[in-house]
DNA sequence: TATAGCATGTAATTAGTTACATGATTAA
DNA sequence: TTAATCATGTAACTAATTACATGCTATA
């Protein structure tokens, strides 16, 4: 059975605890979002196809009255999620960034318009920085009550990684200033 | 008139040089491909769009015999591509690594496997920085015979980034050594 | 009572990849 | 002569976003 990899990202979120799609989709938002992004669009239609394929068994829990459907994962979806982690197949690795891609083509600029252009890439990078330090407590909370050390540790690469793209930024805007 | 990046792309690559679709696709490969790809499904009728537009303007050069068309950008095409890269729009910035994406979830491994992952990504980035390090050599004769500097920058910004995740990834291989 | 949030979903669109077809030229 | 490279292109498909529709519940 061919899983696309968004597939992989409800199967991990179920993992950690009965999900519906609007608590994944929120979850999405505040964590793989960074690295793995996932729509409406996708998560529902991918829970019906999961749910048809015996890798994840839904659930209608009134609650109170509100329409509600969690899931939880079965052994195969478990298995499925665990094959995944572990396969030898190469890993997608695809960057989207428009700033890097405007600065690739900056020759085409004078020296002001260069360092407009890195200074938005920085307060960008900024910006993302300062996001995931807002996620960082409840995040060091979910480790420590539910032992989540690896979506911790991942956290702590987001803020390490904009802060590189950042430093890079700063940098530059040094170079180009100084050569100006 | 609305453009997508990929058409920046190309109006990029065609402002350095009169070029075919198939010389966009080639740089395109060793150049913008780490943080912009872009296939011939996307170029072929991008420069046709393009031209439409009238912001290329292609010219049958038969060169000997096989056929070849190279586009040359129009002032209105040199005009949208400086009006993009001044845009003070917000910049797209997406990063789909599914290798990060699997440590996200790596809770649900056992400290071997976890180890064997980061090991993975680790060879992954290593790859993309050898692969970089190749094209140095080109870029570097590319900056100084026609002063394609930020071109040459970009380069060592790759290489640096690559070197970051290549480390983030020992040290985390480190941790969960000294802590299984 | 109104607004924010919970909750599910889809239709239309855009973006992008993959795989193929076609054929010429150049170098081994 | 054969393989690699130059060169153009498209059809089919997959992926993903955006924008909307619907309606409930809790809180200010």
């Amino acid at each position: 059975m061919q899983l696309n990899r968004t597939a992989y990202v409800v199967l991990g979120m179920i993992r950690l605890g009965r999900r519906t799609g609007y608590e994944i989709k929120s979850l999405v938002d505040v964590s793989t979002r960074f690295f793995w992004a996932a729509s409406y669009g996708q998560i529902y239609p991918e829970l019906r196809r999961l749910e048809e394929a015996g890798l994840i068994e839904g659930e209608d829990d009134p609650e109170s009255g509100r329409r509600r459907r969690s899931y939880r994962l079965t052994a195969a979806g478990e298995r499925a999620l665990h094959d995944w982690l572990t396969s030898p197949e190469p890993h997608v690795l695809e960057l989207r960034d428009e700033g890097v891609l405007k600065f690739f083509f900056a020759d085409a600029l004078d020296p002001d318009e260069q360092i407009a252009l890195l200074r938005r890439m920085r307060e960008r990078y900024e910006g993302v920085s300062e996001r995931l330090e807002a996620i960082q407590p409840g995040a060091q909370a979910a480790r420590d009550a539910r032992g989540e050390e690896f979506a911790y540790f991942t956290l702590e690469w987001g803020i390490s990684h904009a802060g590189f793209m950042a430093d890079w930024c700063s940098r530059m805007e040094r170079r180009v200033a100084a050569s100006r």
